[in-house]
DNA sequence: CTGAAAGCGCTTACAG
DNA sequence: CTGAAAGCGCTTACAG
């Protein structure tokens, strides 16, 4: 069964591939086509099943209607959670979206970008990995419509969403200053991303600004090892610095594995300390007590990643924006 | 900055582009190109900073490298995971993943199947949604490589693998039994696909085999009205059949809700009822007791799905076989 | 050892 | 209103 094409279609009807291409595109005004052959086209091409070709279209068209997201991790619900978005929003615009992961290798970015770039997308959406700007920056130097999500390069113009993490940080630390705690620990992976380092910047700040800053209640965990860093940074937490009366994780994996931690040494919560997260984890609905955690607008996130990314489409000299979102204080005991 | 293609190269080198394709494919030998001219070629392509065009390939080829992933939510875990371990294992073949979701959506999978076909995928990776297999079985139809994953349909011969759901279940039940559970519930989805009913048949003929069985103990949820649902069969599980001592949850979505709301009824878990879920939820490491639960082998499954595809894409008109793996029962106090 | 040419399926000026 | 033709970038017989 040999593919269907607009050349069979045209031969079978004894008309011009041209005037398929027109027809079945919809373009039956500009090119003037006569309604009785367009009908004709149209039955004929139901009929015999027609499927256009992709790839032909895109290497005429030169696009390919198709996005590349590059996260650190789909198995990650954060990011799976956002991919799911960047979809649903792509798919309105009628891009596909191709999936890839880096697990924070700066290696496999590079590696990621260069597949992506030959299978043509039109454009990037990449979380980008600790020192994976080289690669962004190639992009948007050859003018490659490209937006950064979760975290910014502020040095290089690319398109960027992102939360407003230095204050999302502060917010969550004051939360828990006006609970009471004055010797809050702060677990943060050990990155130079920006959203890191305004995660910390939002608590130093946050914290010096009540006299209560101690450099020793910041564990700066390493993403590779983690599994054995948290305990290790809890455990010397509570027992060397055993005033501490809070934690704020800075991510739901840190939270979910540090919490855990909390529980193995029986440390009840907020009765013996408090925490706020960043980001939810499903695992919060189990807890006795609701665990106050910073929400990201995921929907909203993806929804513009992909709107910018499309206007860079359209436009891909024009200027590249960059947009901050404000992230919310979710269950905590106080008001904001 | 015009693209710079294989034409380029040629015309900078003054030899033609058969011989530049033939040296950037590594196919010099078959060519037998000159060692130099080779040399001359790989050069000047990396100095221009060649990247191929995959579209025009694929469209040569008649392949793109490319396998269509459709599955029901990408932002749900077990999904998430899937899709994780069927990219890294399609990475390795040279192929990159497209992922789209149908949200369960019979509609939407029929659509999929299209957007990918047109994206000329050289295979599609499914998860099928309740009323699909029209659509799949047209894929197969056709000879186009086809692997179902999670959920097969035993009638049409598409590649599957999937877990042996009827002992996993039975498994599941047993472990209650021997528990001393007597009576039973089972909170399911109501759904006619065949990893649904074999769970439920598992269910069933484990727990008549000890002569336990009674049908007002199975409960079946809607997917579309699952928050609203759940309660009501815990409730009316729990006070109008308050014999109940144990509940067999079918999926991990089902338990994540179904013991949040057995926490808000204050039953405690194992004292009050016992529990076995199918899929682990990261919600479990904070419970304060192991919550037992059917490990599903994820990463085997994706690394299978992929393997079946190419085999399939490498030899279409072959035989398409179907791989049944065994699921575990993690943390359960009675041995198996 | 190398080149000229055809063709994958499509779209788009151009000509009539 | 419609057709002939070029060309997107690639690979692959074919010829020499």
């Amino acid at each position: 069964m040999a593919r269907v094409s607009i050349k069979s279609i045209a031969e079978v009807l004894g008309v011009s591939t041209a005037t398929v291409s027109l027809v079945l595109n919809g373009k039956e005004k500009e090119g003037r086509v006569s309604k009785d052959v367009a009908e004709k086209i149209r039955l004929k091409a139901k009929e015999m099943h027609y499927e256009p070709n992709n790839l032909a279209r895109g290497l005429r068209m030169g696009c390919s209607q198709t996005i590349g997201l590059i996260v650190a991790d789909i198995s990650n619900l954060f990011f799976a959670n956002l991919a799911f978005h960047i979809q649903e929003h792509a798919e309105k615009y009628g891009y596909s979206v191709i999936i890839t992961n880096t697990n924070e290798s700066d290696l496999k970015l590079e590696k990621m970008v260069n597949v992506l770039k030959s299978r043509q997308v039109d454009g990037f959406i990449i979380v980008p990995t600790e020192h994976g700007m080289p690669y962004v920056e190639t992009l948007v130097k050859r003018n490659i419509p490209t937006v950064l999500v979760d975290r910014n390069f502020a040095e290089i113009k690319a398109g960027a969403v992102v939360v407003d993490n230095y204050h999302a940080s502060a917010k969550a630390v004051k939360s828990l200053i006006r609970q009471g705690c004055r010797n809050i620990g702060l677990i943060i992976y050990k990155s130079r991303l920006q959203h890191m380092r305004e995660r910390k910047r939002g608590y130093i700040d946050a914290i010096t600004e009540h006299g209560f800053y101690n450099p020793d209640f910041v564990k700066e965990i390493n993403y590779s090892t983690i599994s054995n860093d948290i305990p290790i940074a809890i455990e010397s937490l509570l027992l060397k610095e055993n005033r501490i009366d809070g934690i704020f994780f800075a991510t739901n994996t840190l939270s979910m594995l540090g919490i855990k931690q909390l529980m193995n040494m029986n440390r009840r919560i907020p009765e013996d300390l408090k925490v706020v997260c960043f980001d939810k984890s499903d695992a919060f609905d189990f807890m006795d007590i609701p665990i106050p955690y910073i929400f990201q607008p995921l929907p909203e996130m993806g929804r513009i990643a992909v709107e910018l990314l499309v206007e860079q489409i359209k436009e891909p000299s024009g200027e590249r924006k960059c947009v901050e979102l404000q992230a919310s204080l979710v269950n905590s005991p106080v008001n904001n």
